[in-house]
DNA sequence: ATGAAAGCGCTAACAC
DNA sequence: GTGTTAGCGCTTTCAT
């Protein structure tokens, strides 16, 4: 009780100042250089040194200021960068990383993209001038020749953006293959006339694509492998998208007997429309997702659907990126294989007549 | 590990170093001081001279050094932690406050509290490590104690967090009052048999309540303002457990005809149970949940539940922050009043017929 | 193995 | 209104 125990702020010192290297140096009887190096497990140390600083630590409750780390040396803070705050795969890849930093000194700072390129740059420049260490780009919107140029900066791994660079690592789940796999399980099922709703292609997209554009890719290219003729409509990944877009496939002279809605939330949307038009779901119509978002789950909904592992996501960009930071100069590919959901919305195509 | 990174901007610097205030000074011709002034808008600068000044931190592509502010003035970065990422409340709560900060210097860097009390703590202290300006706690799970500690060195708001304090701002949901919506609703259906499946409250929870708490107690309150005894089962905030409290309640020799699941997480879980044993909803069970989740929503699931608006809350919370990062003294605790959301999942009682 | 000293990029006094 | 100067707390040579 004599001594003055390990203060949960970080003002032990008998005004308010903060406590700083020196003031643990002092104390330690050492120089600000040793402890500098105890905190930072640094070679050449001795152990009873290392010792007699670390309780100094405790004692006095000292910090490092990350700001004035990160003026010589690293800030120990990666940024993470989602697009989408209500996207459960996103927010899984961001959990498994804040998980996975846990166990290193370094901590995350999540920042959600905005909803332009232009803000999505920003944030990442924000996030940047933080001195972040490292970065990860979840489903990134910018152009990735920017993309590269922040690598050159900082170690960055993109997420969710298909493509072949040398500029930075990428981790992917095969999304073409979850395509392939809905469109297998379709087609299995008796069904020949088969709608994916979809996103339009952003314009930087050659040599790379989003996740909605390797989708569609991979549908068609599955379609064809089965002798079909792919039917895509053009619409976008939210409930009411779905929603429309389902009515007006169901109004047509040869309506599809199985919609793959390309993501969960367009799915859900269709779902409303098969119902709200007494179109029984799977026995009239199936429906597809993409994601296996929460809401999937619910018996009630029970929507066959593609999971992506977000947590399998994050663990292989936290260690990519870790591996980056400690040097690894060659890029590297991540894919990670998605696996069908079969629920309760998919069923056997109707008798053809 | 030193390759010659290339420039992330674009600077007119031939080495690859990182554009500083007095490369802008030089370029400009005025003093570093000058440039300071400018970037902070600070008060004593002609304007002839931030147009120069503008000028050139445009074409060196200038971007101010976080840390080196943090060292002697701001750090211009807000830090958010939140309890539980997958609460679509916390979500709107951390997404409204970057949106808000869209239009100030400030950025967010959200954070997940972890799974305990000293995880959680230890975020908050990483964050005030970065210096952060100032903190938004939603749904600390650490002793308000420690929060005042804490909000002794940084401005803090606390997001659903009951109580009374002159430490640090509160915004809160009025739980108590959503309860008692709820219980007004049931009540004016007919149902008697009410059952509140809830969660334990904290050891801390005393003068301070966190929201399951102020439920419970809103419910009690509310259904002995109607003569009724409360019912309330020790469950837990998750599908599983809404799932089992709920059969255990229909196991009963006397089953409620109404259960307010406390959440609409664990609500769900008490409409698979009410699914799988063939009791119909609303006609023999009414279920209520709390928070409004996106899957509440969807119309198979329908449920009725009570809206906390985290938009709100959200802009409540940063506006109180900004205020105290300005100065201000005195605490403040601002209310928000939830609505009542009818939906599918609520009848009239059975047994009155 | 240890310490002295020189900054990192910025802001805030205080000169002019 | 503008410039000069002195650090903020830390890491990093480079002595010893």
């Amino acid at each position: 009780m004599t001594t003055q125990r390990q203060r949960l702020t970080p003002t032990a010192e008998p005004n308010g100042r903060r406590v700083t290297i020196l003031d643990v140096a002092t104390r330690a009887g050492v120089s600000p250089s040793a402890v500098s190096k105890v905190v930072r497990n640094a070679y050449g140390v001795s152990p009873a040194m290392r010792s007699r600083v670390r309780a100094a630590i405790d004692d006095l409750g000292y910090r490092p200021h990350a700001g004035a780390r990160a003026m010589r040396g690293r800030s120990y803070s990666i940024g993470v960068v989602v697009t989408d705050v209500g996207s459960p795969f996103q927010i899984d890849v961001a959990h498994r990383i804040a998980v996975g930093l846990e166990s290193t000194p370094y901590q995350e700072s999540i920042t959600s993209g905005g909803t332009s390129a232009t803000q999505y740059r920003s944030r990442i420049d924000a996030l940047v001038d933080r001195q972040v260490d490292g970065l990860v780009l979840v489903a990134p919107w910018i152009d990735p020749a920017e993309v590269a140029e922040i690598a050159a900066t900082v170690p960055v791994v993109t997420v969710a953006l298909h493509g072949t660079t040398t500029d930075f690592d990428m981790v992917v789940d095969d999304e073409e293959l979850g395509a392939r796999l809905v469109v297998n399980h379709l087609v299995e099922l008796g069904h020949r006339r088969i709608t994916l709703t979809s996103m339009p292609s952003l314009d930087w997209e050659e040599g790379f694509r989003l996740s909605h554009t390797a989708r569609r890719d991979g549908f068609e290219r599955a379609v064809r492998a089965h002798g079909l003729e792919p039917d895509v409509m053009d619409s976008w990944y939210s409930e009411d998208a779905g929603y429309a877009a389902t009515l007006a496939a169901l109004d047509r002279p040869q309506p599809p007997t199985a919609i793959f809605a390309g993501a969960d939330i367009a799915a859900l949307g269709a779902l409303r429309a098969a119902d709200e038009r007494g179109v029984h779901v799977p026995d009239d119509l199936t429906i597809v997702g993409y994601d296996n978002i929460f809401a999937a789950s619910i018996p009630r909904v029970s929507l066959t659907t593609v999971d992506a592992s977000g947590a399998v996501t994050g663990d292989a960009a936290l260690r990519l990126l870790l591996e980056r930071i400690e040097g690894r100069e060659q890029s590297v590919q991540y894919v990670v294989a998605p696996q069908l959901v079969v629920r309760g919305t998919s069923g056997p195509a109707p008798a053809s007549r």
